[in-house]
DNA sequence: CGCAAATCTGATATAAAATCTCAGTTGAGC
DNA sequence: GCTCAACTGAGATTTTATATCAGATTTGCG
């Protein structure tokens, strides 16, 4: 979790604790979440800078909550989007879907020309869902982003 | 703009001078921008109740920056995105585009069960993406949220 | 019209999230 | 070890939005 000296950062105290402690974490995070479980030494504000530098590196992604709420976890490499429980609030990376292409498409319509774009799937998984089939035990596809036990509260 | 009765919600006189002054709005704006136009004795928290009520009317929508900045707009009734432009910040439907139709097909493979989604759209609109042809003043498909005059700064 | 009850309002306090400031500390290279 | 720029922590500050609550306003109903 040190890629902060390929790109010109100095190797900290501070710094090695939150990649440290990041690496702990099985959900999304919050900044302050993740200030609680670090040595009362460390001053959020050092939280702040150092989980900006990671999402500049892509070492994190960014995770917005529907009711607005910023989470922080790792990153699947590369451009992605993520499935949101809304329930268990677990956090799925988006395969197979070819967003880009559809919007570059219609984009095209507006002359316009894309630079980024933000998107959140919100919805219920299939642990949360409403029991349909899911309890015979059909093996998964899914591509979790953590660990979660299957259980949502 | 009078969908207030509708909902059960009482005509004020704050509420009236809002809705008028949301009328007159030429872009998105701030809940601050629009309550700096109103009658001083109007409070913000005024301003912010009725935002939100015309929110969940879908009489207005929420148009999020790439900046993080919220913003509101007068809806163009039913579902849709924004194309913003990072230059001018003009805020465009997005038509022609089947993203409902793409993310459910992807989230099947996640056996995931959407109940909604966050999109925002960023690039340069065609007055302000580098010249190309668009000054031979081809016809424009703009289906534009405001009446911008076309000059970007 | 005029009353009563519930809604609505404004001022202000408060909350939450993130950034800024700045003096003191630390790390990297020599 | 020394030096200096980068980094850090504490706390103040900013921004944005909501909560509180006494008093004002609306509406429905006679």
């Amino acid at each position: 979790m040190e890629a902060f000296q390929a790109r010109g950062y100095r190797s900290t105290s501070p710094r090695r604790a939150i990649a440290v402690a990041i690496g702990a974490e099985q959900h999304h995070f919050t900044a302050e979440e993740l200030w609680r479980k670090l040595p009362r030494s460390i001053g959020i504000a050092t939280v702040y800078r150092t989980l900006k530098i990671l999402v500049d590196a892509d070492v994190l992604c960014r995770v917005l909550l529907e009711d607005g709420g910023l989470r922080y976890q790792l990153s699947h490499r590369g451009h992605h989007h993520h499935l949101i429980c809304t329930e268990c609030e677990v956090s799925l990376d988006l395969i197979g879907c070819d967003i880009e292409d559809t919007l570059e498409s219609a984009s095209h319509i507006h002359d316009f020309e894309i630079t980024g774009h933000w998107l959140e799937v919100y919805g219920l998984c299939a642990d949360c869902a409403p029991d349909e089939q899911e309890l015979s035990g059909r093996g998964s596809t899914f591509a979790r982003d953590d660990s979660h036990d299957g259980h949502c509260h």
